[in-house]
DNA sequence: GCCTATAATGAAACAGATTTTCATTTTCAA
DNA sequence: TTGAAAATGAAAATCTGTTTCATTATAGGC
């Protein structure tokens, strides 16, 4: 086990997937554990490099299969990036959005944003019913900006 | 070539191609007007598909080339997938985001959104300098809504 | 604590998307 | 018109992600 600074989420987190049906296995808690700890979103193959650390003979097809499992329950969520493919991280909790560093990729959890009248007059101009958005933020930590 | 809906905003892009250096050749014109007049986001092999019926030897790897070279000019922008990897679309401009359409894919830009209240608040919470936003809404369009 | 049904794992093969290589073709400025 | 250089497209290579299947580990019943 790594340093494990929260073992309380990392114990909600394989409560919920036992409740689900799911088996505790030690890929499983391998990988929980450092998803719950993570400060920024990691990638299926960071994942998998950073879990052989802890469990040499870690798969790379289980982190795939464990990544789609914390998604289904929704205890992590992919963060596309701009470039290419997503990585996966702690998923908000409630109507929260994220502010990542671009520069060292540290993530911060927001909430507060009160979009309703910029939807309402999009969605008159447009004629569309509008069912979902999607914000995120980019800008430098307190530590990068030095 | 296709029905050429907007020729003048054709001619614009490939202007501006041939301003930053780029040779203006047949499977670019035909790339080009595919992506000005399209109403939606559209895949690489999409737009293979669609270039193909234009210029039938058109090969797969100059779509990509194209579309690398009309992103680098912020002419097309990706639109990420909720699955997977993304699509492009003729990009923004200036201050627009988009709203799609979640059943037919149609695409809609506007403006006006004020989120400067939003962004003061949430760097002062976080310390973070705020660089940039992504804001993207998906609805259901006139047409899909029956 | 031991046993067993079955879920989970990991190696290997597969599939799909994107990139690289390189010989050939096309563009465009002279 | 000509030729240097850029662009193209076929094929091979690379990278991600998925499927298959034999083996292993878990959890629940004894
Ligand atoms: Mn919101
Ligand atoms: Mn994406
Ligand atoms: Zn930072
Ligand atoms: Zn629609």
């Amino acid at each position: 086990m790594s340093e494990n600074t929260d073992p309380t989420l990392t114990d909600q987190w394989l409560a919920q997937l036992q409740t689900s049906g799911y088996r505790l296995t030690q890929p499983l808690r391998v990988i929980v554990d450092i998803l719950v700890n993570s400060p920024r979103a990691l990638g299926p193959v960071e994942l998998y490099d950073l879990g052989r650390k802890e469990y040499p003979r870690l798969g790379l097809v289980t982190v795939y299969r464990t990544l789609d499992k914390l998604e289904e329950l929704g205890l992590v969520q992919r963060v596309h990036q701009i470039g290419g493919c997503h990585m996966y991280l702690r998923a908000t909790q409630g109507h929260e959005h994220l502010l990542l560093c671009t520069r060292c990729g540290q993530v911060c959890y927001f909430k507060g944003d009160d979009l309703s009248a910029l939807f309402n007059a999009t969605a008159e101009a447009s004629g569309f019913v509008i069912q979902e958005h999607w914000l995120q933020l980019y800008g430098l930590c307190a530590n990068c900006q030095s």
